[in-house]
DNA sequence: TTGAAAGCGATACCAG
DNA sequence: CTGGTATCGCTTTCAA
């Protein structure tokens, strides 16, 4: 492949004289201009970016770490923040760990070898190792999902435990008192903990207690398995709040199994104004999290982070809309 | 940061000894080797990638340029193509075009100049100045969605016409006579014309023919506009073919608007098996398409010609599966 | 207006 | 077993 030396002998100029052409820099005579420029399409010379990186010490790159892209959540996120990075002239590295969350410490890791600038995380945990290796970072990492502010780590998350309490009171303003909870693994605090934690209060309030937790994962299918099982199990249920709309859907099928209409005997809420919410039958009532505006900010944040700027915000909590349809 | 060269410093070697140790190499004493690490944890160092890269001349990176990754065939695209390449060992620098076509060009530009292996790209159409920047790139591409082959581009593509084929096949054998077709922009070829094209064959075959051929978008929202409209004018209408699972969710939603039942007096068929159409009431008779392993191919095919391999392969024509539901 | 040379951070060959 | 040096492809002073 061509570099700088080829094109500089054939145009018979030195390797600084083409840089100066390429960068469009001015102070080359016009002449010579037009014979570089000859010389460079002629061997189809193509500037090598990792060299002008090396030399810069500068990559324009931000690295992003999901779980997964195919969900609600990250899709809408890497959407959101592509946008913005891309104005800010940013390219975007990503991984998915498919899951495993060892790989989100190896793509730290790598990221910093690569010399990215920046980092941005979408977790569905957050443990010691994970706070350390986020802490050892020689770059800036923004925390999308998780809150990880206590560490020092900036984040953008959404309003998790208010959603729980907003739920509650949803629930409850309708008449339930038989409220039970279907989250996803332990470890999850903003989908699982946090939600959960924040419809108990409200049930506290209305001097309710929660009748079930239950625990799935994210899948329309396990929401319905988990939904059947203490359907059967706490047969006087009248309200559910799903942590996700996928497993509110997959309630809703459990539900109407039972020969029960959802919304009438039984109220139900998801999280997050899912698609799929408005497409259902019954329609799903829920609550419409903004996950396109959480990866804009998380890109505006980490682009902040990158230039020693935006020190004074520890995290950024987004608000949600209550979304009034048929299960509720 | 700290380079080689600060660690050969602090331990008093040279930087060759360093590089030794960090690559693990045989032949060195045990005690330098201490010594080195010693230096190396002291100051913190990590491997600067942009150097190795341009020094072994391999980035083991891979482009990936979609329109936008929150659609459901981009979305498990990218997961399934993560994943094969993850286990190649190669990363993933990720554009989103938002539907801008020029910015594929700019893309596979960019791409070419930070020395990517190879580039992976889902396309919504295919016109001239494309084909000519694919094909004057300097590294393999390989399209998805859109076929490219007779341009002698390696193409990952649905089997777009059979589908439309089926499709009429599907709604005659249930009695439809008077069938319309809901599609895109018409420089889509692949979801446009291909399947259009398919389904007036199969009508033909009927002694049928077309009765209307619509355009709208991709959303829910014009599915449901187009389809109105289209209902209106076509009174007679009892088939409708929709160029995608949301575009025929919109237009169940147009004809029960008109108090009909979609599945009874106009049935509906969706391509893509999209989440949607099974939640959906009635639900969405559709086709199944392998969106994970058009991605998940595209990778293969891609890390073959990186290999200068492959060559034998001009396209993967990937099949589907009819899926039965209620509005057909 | 142009060129020579140093340097970004690593690797690899050749000496010693 | 270890060190010196050239090199990857580019930018950027400094001289001419």
């Amino acid at each position: 492949m061509a570099s700088l030396h080829d094109v500089a002998l054939i145009a018979g100029v030195s390797k600084s004289t083409v840089s100066r052409v390429i960068n469009d820099e001015y102070g080359v005579k016009g002449a010579t201009k037009i014979k570089v420029q000859k010389a460079i399409s002629e061997c189809g010379y193509i500037p090598n970016q990792v060299a002008k990186d090396l030399k810069s010490q500068k990559t324009n790159l931000v690295g992003v770490i999901v779980p997964r892209v195919s969900s609600h959540a990250t899709a809408l996120g890497v959407d959101g923040l592509t946008s913005i990075l891309d104005k800010a002239g940013k390219h975007v590295l990503l991984a998915s760990t498919h899951q495993e969350h060892q790989k989100e410490l190896e793509y730290i890791q790598i990221f910093n070898q690569k010399r990215v600038e920046g980092i941005i995380l979408y977790a569905t945990h957050l443990d010691k190792t994970l706070v350390n290796a986020i802490q050892i970072s020689n770059v800036p990492v923004v925390l999308v999902g998780q809150d990880g502010s206590m560490h020092n780590i900036p984040s953008i998350v959404h309003d998790d435990y208010r959603v729980g309490y907003e739920a509650g009171n949803r629930l409850t303003a309708k008449g339930c008192k038989k409220i039970g909870f279907i989250g996803v693994q332990g470890d999850d605090l903003a989908v699982d903990r946090l939600r959960s934690q924040g419809l108990a209060q409200a049930l506290e309030f209305n001097q309710l207690s929660l009748l079930f937790h239950a625990r799935g994962d994210f899948s329309i299918e396990s929401g319905y398995e988990t939904a059947k099982e203490y359907l059967s199990k706490f047969t006087e249920t009248d309200g559910i709040f799903c942590a996700t709309d996928r497993i509110a859907v997959g309630a809703i099928r459990a539900i109407q199994e039972n020969g029960i209409t959802p919304g009438k005997e039984i109220k139900v809420l998801g999280v997050g104004n899912d698609e799929l919410a408005s497409v259902c039958t019954p329609s799903l009532s829920t609550f419409n999290y903004a996950f396109d505006k959480a990866g804009e900010n998380a890109a505006k944040l980490l682009l902040e982070r990158i230039n020693n700027q935006g020190f004074e915000m520890s995290k950024v909590v987004l608000t949600f809309q209550n979304i009034e349809r048929e299960t509720c």
